[in-house]
This record gives C-alpha cells, sequence and structure tokens, in this order.
RNA sequence: GCUCCGGUAGUAUAGCCCGGUCAAGUAUUCCGGCCUUUCGAGCCGGAGACGCGGGUUCAAAUCCCGCCCGGAGCACCA
C-alpha cells in the first residue's frame, strides 16, 4: 500500500467515493450576519411536490449557512384565495414531515396593523396614493405613461381618503392604494402598482379574523414589508414572482431599505402529475379523488401514503437545484431515489398479485423453508412455513401469480424462491400443476429455471395493494404479514415497494414503486 | 402583442461568468455480463446530449449576431 501511495498517488485519488451533491453557494452570503430564508404558502390547499423547491431550497440553505427558517403564512386574501383554517395545520405537519420544520412562524393575517402604519407613512411621505379611478380608467392612463387623476393630489386628501378606506365609507372595488413607481417603466405591470384594497368584509370574512379588518394588503406590499421586517436576506422563490421583485424594488427605495437577494428558480412538474391547486381543490370537490392523500395526487400526503420518504423528496429537490430554467421530472427519478433508501432498510414478503392455484405432485418429503426477512441482514430473522405433502400422491397446494404465467409452459421448470425446483405439467387459466424435479438451487441453476414466489395455500392472507392511479392490484400474502404494523415499509418480492395502510384479517397496503 | 427568462443524452444535473485540460463529467433510465435463491441491491461493461444557422478566434458547450423552440409576467391573486 505504502508503494503504491507513494508511486502511483493519482490512482488513489480516483477511488475516492462519490460524494453528496451541494447545493451551489448563496450569493453575498458573506455580507450578511445571518442567513435567512422563508417559506411563504397560502394556506390555501395542501402542500404538493411543486412546493417542495421552495421548502427544501430555503431550509436547506438556512441549515447549509447555519441560519434561520421562517414559515410565514400569506393569508391576505379572504376573497380570491380564500385562506382556509385546516390547511394551516396540514401545512404545518407536512413541513415537519419533510424534516423542514421552521425555526419561526409568522401569519400575515396577525400583522395587518404593521401594514397599515406603513400604508401611512408612505402616503404621508408622498410615496403613495388613494386611487378611486375605474380600474379601466386607471389602465388607460397608466399604458399611456400617464398619471391618473388621483395621483398628483395634496398629501392630506389622500390622507382623508385613507381614513374613509378603513372607515368603510369606501365600498368595494372603490378605492386602492398605489405605490408610485416610474410611470415610464418599460412593462406596464410595474407601474403604480396597488397595495391595498377593500373587501367585503361581510361578505367575504377572513377566517382567522373575521370581519375585523376591511383593507387588506396585496401581495407586493405584505410580502414586500414582510421581507425586510423579518430579515429575510434571501428570497427563494419561482420565477413568476420576478417582476415582483421589481415592482418591490420601488417601495423599498422609498423606504430607504436594501432589498434581499433574490433567487427565482423555474416551474417544477412531474410527468402525469397535475400540481395546480385549482385542480386538485376541484378534483376532490367533485369526488373525484379520495382525500388530500389519493394516491394520484402528487400531494405531500398522497406520497407519504405511498411511501415515498422524506429523504428522497429532499435528495430530488437539492439535485435539480435552484436553476431558472423549467424541469419536468420523470417519476423514475424520485423512484431511483427512494429505492436505495428503502431496499436496505424494510424488509421482504411474498405477495403474489392475481394469484392462481399451483398443484405440485410428487413431493418426496416434508420441506421446512426459512425465508429471511431480508437476504443480506440474516440477524433480522425469518419466517418459517412447512410445506408438508398429503399421502399418498405427496401432494402440495401454492399460490402463485397470474403475472408468472408467461413463463409456465409445459415442461418448463422453475424454482420456488427458497423451496425447490418444479416441472410444469398442465396450465389452465386459473391453476397449473406441476411435478417435483429437484431440490438444489445449483440445480435449478443449471439449466437456468426462473424463480418465481409463491405462498402455500392455508399459511396466506388476503392483500390487497392500491396502486398509483387508484386502481386496486387483489393478492394474497404470506401469513406473516399479519404482524406488520400501518406505516411499515416492505418489499413484495418482485412486485414492489409498499406502505402498509392497514392490518386487519386483510391487508390494505399503497405501493410506492417497483 | 408587450416585458423578461431559459434551451447539455429518455429524465435531471455539472461545465458557460474567466474560450483550450470537454472527441463533454455525474445520477437515473435502457441493454449486456458477474454475483446473489427477486425482474431488487451491489460490481463490471455498453448505449445515449451541447436547439439551428452564421460570425470572432489557432481554438467555442463556453464570446457576438440572427432564427427556432419552451416558459413566466402583463389582477383591487399569491
Amino acid at each position: 500500500m505504502h508503494i503504491v501511495k507513494e508511486k502511483w498517488p493519482e490512482t488513489l485519488a480516483k477511488e475516492k467515493v462519490e460524494e453528496e451533491k451541494r447545493l451551489p453557494p448563496l450569493p453575498n452570503a458573506d455580507q450578511y450576519r445571518e442567513i435567512v430564508t422563508r417559506f411563504s404558502p397560502n394556506p390555501d390547499c395542501v402542500l404538493h411536490l411543486g412546493s417542495a423547491r421552495a421548502i427544501v431550497l430555503c431550509h436547506e440553505y438556512a441549515r447549509m449557512y447555519n441560519g434561520r427558517f421562517i414559515l410565514r403564512f400569506e393569508d391576505t386574501d379572504p376573497k380570491l384565495k380564500r385562506p382556509v383554517l385546516e390547511f394551516y395545520d396540514r401545512i404545518r405537519e407536512d413541513l415537519e414531515w419533510l424534516g423542514c420544520k421552521p425555526d419561526e412562524e409568522y401569519i400575515q393575517s396577525d400583522r395587518v396593523p404593521i401594514y397599515y402604519e406603513y400604508a401611512e407613512k408612505l402616503l404621508k411621505n408622498g410615496n403613495a396614493y388613494v386611487c378611486i379611478c375605474k380600474p379601466q380608467a386607471f389602465r388607460e392612463k397608466v399604458l399611456a405613461q400617464k398619471p391618473c387623476p388621483c395621483r398628483d393630489l395634496p398629501r392630506e386628501e389622500h390622507l382623508e381618503r385613507w381614513d374613509r378606506m378603513l372607515k368603510g365609507v369606501y365600498k368595494e372595488g372603490e378605492a386602492v392604494i398605489r405605490i408610485k413607481t416610474d410611470l415610464t417603466h418599460p412593462n406596464p405591470a410595474v407601474r403604480d402598482w396597488p397595495a391595498l384594497r377593500v373587501i367585503d368584509i361581510e361578505k367575504y370574512p377572513h377566517p382567522r379574523v373575521g370581519t375585523k379588518y376591511r383593507v387588506w394588503p396585496l401581495y407586493n406590499f405584505a410580502c414586500g414589508l414582510d421581507d425586510h421586517l423579518m430579515g429575510i436576506t434571501h428570497i427563494i422563490r419561482g420565477k413568476e414572482h420576478l417582476t415582483n421583485m421589481f415592482r418591490q424594488e420601488y417601495m423599498y427605495r422609498h423606504l430607504g431599505w436594501r432589498y434581499p437577494e433574490a433567487i427565482h428558480y423555474g416551474r417544477l412538474k412531474i410527468k402525469g402529475a397535475h400540481l395546480s391547486k385549482s385542480k386538485i381543490v376541484q378534483g376532490i370537490r367533485e369526488g373525484l379523488y379520495k382525500g388530500w392523500d389519493d394516491p394520484r395526487l402528487a400531494t405531500f400526503a398522497a406520497l407519504r401514503r405511498r411511501g415515498i420518504t422524506p429523504e428522497a423528496i429532499k435528495k430530488l429537490i437539492i439535485d435539480v437545484g435552484p436553476k431558472t430554467s423549467d424541469v419536468v421530472l420523470s417519476w423514475e427519478n424520485l423512484y431511483a431515489y427512494n429505492r436505495k433508501i428503502l431496499d436496505p432498510k424494510v424488509n421482504r414478503y411474498f405477495f403474489v398479485p392475481n394469484p392462481i392455484q399451483l398443484l405440485v405432485r410428487h413431493i418426496p418429503r416434508t420441506f421446512t423453508v426459512r425465508l429471511r426477512l431480508h437476504p443480506e441482514y440474516p440477524e433480522r430473522g425469518f419466517k418459517e412455513y412447512v410445506v408438508r405433502p398429503s399421502e399418498p400422491d405427496g401432494e402440495a397446494l401454492f399460490w402463485i401469480s397470474k403475472m408468472d404465467l408467461k413463463i409456465l409452459a409445459v415442461g418448463a421448470i422453475v424454482r420456488l424462491m427458497e423451496a425447490f425446483n418444479i416441472k410444469i405439467e398442465r396450465v389452465e387459466a386459473y391453476s397449473v400443476e406441476a411435478a417435483f424435479e429437484s431440490e438444489s438451487y445449483e440445480e435449478a441453476k443449471r439449466v437456468e429455471a426462473p424463480l418465481i414466489h409463491w405462498v402455500p395455500i392455508g399459511m396466506d392472507m388476503p392483500c390487497q395493494v392500491v396502486m398509483p392511479d387508484g386502481t386496486i392490484t387483489e393478492g394474497i400474502a404470506e401469513e406473516a404479514c399479519k404482524d406488520l404494523k400501518p406505516n411499515d415499509m416492505v418489499q413484495f418480492e418482485r412486485f414492489g415497494f409498499a406502505r402498509i395502510d392497514a392490518v386487519n384479517t386483510k391487508i390494505t397496503a399503497y405501493y410506492a414503486h417497483k
């Protein structure tokens, strides 16, 4: 070894184990005393894979720099994107499950007075104004790069109007506070953007604070203020927010603040999954999906039920990184990570989907078959099944899967895993007959006999597996499965990984992947 | 339409800022082999990509221009 080290050090270097993929460094991280990131969902739906990018990136960066990760509920629209009480908790649970527990939490509907305070300040400084133009009229003006009639009114007038907003003199749609920007900005969408508006609070009470406030801040106002007020150093969000950054920068200038570093990553989609909140909500309402954890959904709840581990999701997101281009993930990527995590950890069982009966004759003796829970970890123990052939023909009955019918031609030799080899004599749609052929594995190997799994009839229990497309695969599991508990993960050999959902006289499992 | 982004194998990603060591690395996928009583894991081998066209240069995935394609924003939503 010494000699190798001296003479060919480079050959040793090459053997270095592949290192974990890491996130690229955060821009200007050294300019901040502490890195602070935030995840800011609207609690109007459960979280899904599409949110994973924001969550994992924010959390991971905070950890990487020993910083803080903040959860901020952005629930300032009681009308169009109405928050729903149950989702606050569901989001907290999802975050915890993902291993991205926030260090701090804020709810914007608790912070309305703060927003009012800054609204007034901006009004007083002449950096904002109360606009009572009809939306259409305002749009025409701003498109022509002209100020609307309200913009240049004296500050006192705006303060009075603000008071009228608060008192409910102005009804919904009649007044809005705008932040002054550059009316000649090339993008009309950033010109004098709206910051707060009046909501008909009798009609649309807020689920948390009811009718307490009739003036609610809009996204750019609340978010812009909070990012500074909470000391966020790095904003990591989807690129749909890019123009919002330009809008908010005007407000930061008015307030004399420095805008945080911002990373706008691209959209994340996964092939074949609906990642739109509205589609998910609609599907639930119409009864198309059975719940938030319907296996057809890519919600965290559904992934959890299927046995996709949070670690796999994290790895996937870190692997994708924070780049600005959109990505269309394939499930295989996620499955591959999950499989690597699960394979060594979970025990293995025989599950026979779509069972058919197998009769084996001429079994010469009683076999005691021991099936290890995991072939690489014998210390975990084993299950034992006694195959006792009946007199006088040495017959025994097994369940085998219809899926193996394709390799069961008359005359073929197959091996019942861990037991013995048989020769197929008759094949029908729902039953197969065979004769004992030989015992040793070496013999099976010599004739290249396929290995199939089996369950002895009588030492079985019914089992149904809910597949990712929502269909159910009925089958029979080996008796040892009765000791499984909900949430256990298993590998059903030659079938796939699954999460045990319920165990009674029958097992229900959710399929994860192959 | 306007204002912005982006385009490396089936998928995802590294490299692009600061041209050469990139006849392009990694993971996954697929195919073969070994091993193993799974169609799993592991090990070995193989397949597979710089959107297109020009230009600059001794040299371009990397710089410049044009085109094509994809995406986002253009709400009194977040």
